[in-house]
DNA sequence: TGTAATCCTTCCCATCATGGGAGGGTCAAG
DNA sequence: CTTGACCCTCCCATGATGGGAAGGATTACA
């Protein structure tokens, strides 16, 4: 089948088909006599691996792995779930995070005044803090 | 002082200062005679204040919205809060989808049978789905 | 069969925030 | 005055994705 076909089929774009084939994620397709690519149905379920595996937030570096475990069948399930377990891990730090600037920013909202120009502590903080010891010595500026 | 103390001195990088420059989040610095951008202590102070914003996690327009509001002083806390909520809500929704992944990855390793090398559902369930009702119907291919 | 519409190809450009580096001028300390 | 550190402007790269142009292939329909 065409590129426009797999695409359909496996729910990748195809410029992202090229692409993923442009850096070796995939394996270059075969070629027509037009110089169409041409796909079959193991193309369409490796780029549906891919897919997914993308869905769930997997790095192309983590794919490719991925990938190769799922081609090679000598592949040891211990593999598949290090890897896994890995993307997991980064994942929970990345929640770790985001909930921590959830937490700083909800009570940032929470002790701004509504209504009232006055102290919002969301301005206040951002602005009054001088994070690195400052090493200024010669002003010699003209124009600020 | 010299772009490199200013960048000492908020924790932003030369490189970032001369590109939110360009990118008029931040007002073109004055020039001295060698052509050296000069900053100021109101400018650090507002260098400070992008990063911090940046480290919340604001994204470049909303910072802009932000030093809008800042240096504005006849905004409304109102205003800053709704931008605030506005990213907090991003946020939020980020932190769901992430952990709507984590859930299922964990669920994944959690029943891939560690070592033998049989069925692993994170290959499985990867490899075997067809997330797109196909519409191929020409399926007019001479190579497989 | 002719023609138009659709599809494919490659190549270039853009994004967003950031860094690296080259080539060349400036400044401060010795 | 030399030297090393700093600054300047450009250009390039990232990672994953999309847009679009120019041109060839295929298909659909009259």
């Amino acid at each position: 089948m065409n590129i426009g076909q797999a695409s359909a089929a496996s729910g990748v774009s195809a410029k992202m088909i090229r692409y993923y084939e442009s850096i070796a994620l995939l394996p270059a397709a075969g070629r027509r006599d037009s110089g169409y690519r041409d796909y079959g149905t193991e193309d369409v379920h490796r780029l549906s691996f891919v897919r997914r595996a993308r869905d769930l937030g997997f790095s192309i570096p983590q794919i490719r792995s991925l990938l190769a475990l799922w081609t090679d069948t000598d592949r040891s399930n211990d593999d598949v779930r290090a890897i896994a377990r890995e993307h997991l891990a980064e994942m929970e730090d990345q929640a770790r995070k985001l909930q921590e600037m959830i937490t700083i920013l909800t009570a940032l909202v929470g002790s701004c005044e509504k209504g009232r120009r006055s102290a919002c502590p969301i301005i206040e903080e951002l602005g009054d803090h001088k994070p690195a010891p400052v090493a200024r010595a010669r002003a010699t500026r003209r124009a600020a």
